[in-house]
DNA sequence: ACCCACATGTAATGGGTTACATGATTTA
DNA sequence: TAAATCATGTAACCCATTACATGTGGGT
């Protein structure tokens, strides 16, 4: 009855969608600003079939284009359901995720001072440059979403910047990552 | 040469411990205050015995206890070397990553503004008892980072519950996730 | 002596990525 | 009409997770 964060983000993808091909859904993925999910046919294909399979949507087989078959998914009353149930999971939304910054910072004694303030001026830039990619988002919502979200890591990244760095962290058995 | 996420972290926690076994490292893993990485046997041993393969660590073969036999891993220069390139990598450092909140978001017009004000509280809340849970961590500076991290993410969603919301978006080929 | 927790792995399973195959539509 | 692109999948591979197996040491 449990989703995955993947097909939690499927279901709320296909919910705005009304009802989509594999494909169409794929196409969502790949478009979507992140990296992290590719949004490869693999992935998807096989994920559209399952929840079907558990009867969290319905398929309808249409010929959308000449005599060649394409499956059709639209999300079922147990898949609002459950879309809900993962949705409000606070347990699970509180998580850390994984950050490809934090997880590198969390190293930073080895490499030079310098070196650290390039990598965050780096990142500063081309989070300037996704911001404004942000905007061809056809769903404003979705990208003020995400325009919130690196002004407020922008401020983060300026916070690190502004203390030098602290000491090198040299312990037998120290708590470490991401 | 190039290194995945989970390949450069587990390098940069080898190189904090100077040497270990797959065990030692996988607890760190595990103890770390991320849920993403399981840190579970079946992901490392198999991690250091490629990157072993690839001469970025070196095994030795030493008796520990008994006459029980386990092999330890240290990096070696060139180990050192791909863990700057992954470290350094501006690039893969401002991706989005994951996100468990932000991916829930762009679908709380699923949500009535009540659940998602409830959603938010909690995760707050949750915030607030992993960030004391963090000042156990035996890496001062980790703990530190972990710490700016989450009160930047509070502010974010104190933002987050400051404007209730904006409309429900509904198009047919929209922009989406994560 | 016996049990339980720690230590060191291996095996089976699941699911995501890349690559491939093929049909349909648009474009040069 | 040939080439390029879009649409609809399938297959092989890679790797992380859960479960399992087994050895060792400490507690009772």
């Amino acid at each position: 009855m449990t989703l995955t964060n993947l097909e939690g983000a499927a279901l709320g993808v296909l919910t705005r969608m009304g009802a989509a091909t594999s494909y169409a859904l794929a196409r969502e993925f790949a478009a979507s600003a992140s990296e992290f999910w590719s949004g490869s046919a693999g992935a998807i294909y096989p994920l559209m079939r399952r929840l079907a399979s558990r009867k969290l949507l319905r398929a309808s087989a249409a010929n959308t284009r000449g005599r060649r078959r394409a499956t059709t998914y639209a999300i079922t009353a147990t898949g609002r359901a459950a879309l809900r149930c993962w949705l409000m999971d606070a347990e699970r939304a509180s998580g850390l995720g994984f950050d490809p910054l934090r997880t590198r910072l969390i190293f930073d004694h080895l490499i030079t001072p310098a070196e650290r303030k390039q990598l965050l001026r780096q990142v500063l830039r081309r989070y300037e440059m996704l911001r404004s990619g942000v905007l061809d988002e056809a769903d404003a919502y979705t990208a003020g979403l995400l325009s919130s979200w690196l002004d407020t890591r922008c401020s983060w990244i300026e916070g690190a910047l502004a203390k030098p760095r602290s000491r090198p962290a040299r312990i037998a058995h120290a708590k470490a990552p991401p």
